[in-house]
DNA sequence: GGCAAATCTGCAGCACCTGCACTTATACAC
DNA sequence: GTGTATAAGTGCAGGTGCTGCAGATTTGCC
């Protein structure tokens, strides 16, 4: 039903994306603005593993970020958004990565590599996954997001539009693929194992290969 | 995103089952409380049609229905419910027809006859389908719901658990079709048409076929 | 008719979220 | 440094979905 194996997978090189060093210095008020972003996520995080998503009200992350509850909607457009935002940055990122693939790539290698290239889970994104496996319900939205952006992303690689029935397919397996793994990660331990990451990617692709060739042949 | 193609398609034997013929008489109380229900369903139905989902509040509904907004409460899990009932029933008649099927039939054959087997939109149908397509969002859950039974049932033909990879790319392209299958039929007029639906179903199977069959020989 | 059970209702209340006006903090020009 | 414009933060009132509870109403049955 979920996807937070990709999305937890996705947070690990979140941090880094934190530090800017192109720019010189963002200002104070800048600066604070961040800091009180990174707060109310950081806090809100911790209290959704603590005690659970819907148990957590926006006057406890309030509270506990030291800030007026209607700052956080000034940051965040709903409570779910706090958990989700990260996940939606990773998205974006991954989004770019498909637009800039080099000529010949197929998205299918474009998410081999992002996949791979990825380290090792952090901290928020284990606290992350415990708060989706408590809460069945916020994976299924998250993973709606991803086949969203999955399938446009496809859509334009294959140069037709969404409604293609190629593109949804390919989107769609991948999806599945991602919901697989990380069912069969889950089991194993915190940290997601590449070496099944790999396997249950190639089967997929393997899979698409053959179906794709089949519909040519028709 | 959405799938109320499907749905709306589903509804239309709905109409057939509100009269029971096994049961002698359900009794006063009985025929109210579904008069009720049925009441409920159908203005809230029309009010999302005529000006849309969330601008229609719990009160409207109550009003138009002649009840108190508390008993909507005792019929219906939540707003969202009076809207995804009736696709729900449907669903559920999907997976007992899957569950009845003759051995050696697969998963596909039963879908195909089962949406062959269903006639034209009705009313309420249509109306169903203006109010998803006014809210991408509905659409996405829904077609959430649909997946995990579809996926849940594949892997009961197939053997194993739901977390097989074979149960979710076949779920996952089936949705993927229905999806599509929608689309393609939205711009065509009201009532989906036969052939494209068959069309595009065996398209599908044929892309699952080659899938499944590369999957065999690695 | 009278009792038991189911149903309906109104009310209070919680939680999410929004608009608006107001205060406070920062940035920038002088 | 001072003053002003801009942006961030806050408090408040209110709308909406949804729930628990207690009492009124209706129905079923003897």
């Amino acid at each position: 039903m979920q996807n937070f194996f990709l999305c937890t997978f996705l947070l690990s090189c979140a941090e880094m994306e934190t530090i800017d060093t192109s720019v010189p210095r963002p200002g104070l008020r800048e600066r604070k603005k961040q800091q009180t972003r990174e707060t109310i996520e950081r806090v809100a995080l911790e209290l959704f593993a603590e005690r659970g998503f819907d148990e957590t009200t926006i006057a406890d992350i309030a509270e506990a970020a030291d800030v007026s509850p209607r700052t956080i909607f000034s940051y965040f457009e709903s409570k779910e958004d706090i958990l989700f935002c990260q996940e939606s940055t990773q998205f974006e990122r991954l989004e770019q990565v498909l637009e800039q693939r080099p000529a010949g790539t197929t998205t299918a290698d474009v998410l081999r590599e992002f996949l791979s290239s990825l380290g090792p889970h952090d901290e928020a994104a284990l606290l992350r996954k415990k708060v989706l496996m408590a809460n069945p319900a916020l994976g299924v939205r998250m993973r709606a997001r991803f086949e969203s952006l999955l399938t446009e992303s496809i859509a334009k690689d294959l140069g037709g539009g969404a409604d293609d029935i190629r593109s949804r397919l390919i989107a769609a397996s991948m999806n599945a693929a991602f919901t697989t793994m990380r069912e069969q990660l889950e089991a194993g331990g915190d940290a997601p194992n590449p070496e099944q990451v790999t396997q249950t990617l190639d089967e997929v692709l393997e899979f698409l290969r053959g179906g794709l060739a089949a519909l040519d042949r028709s």
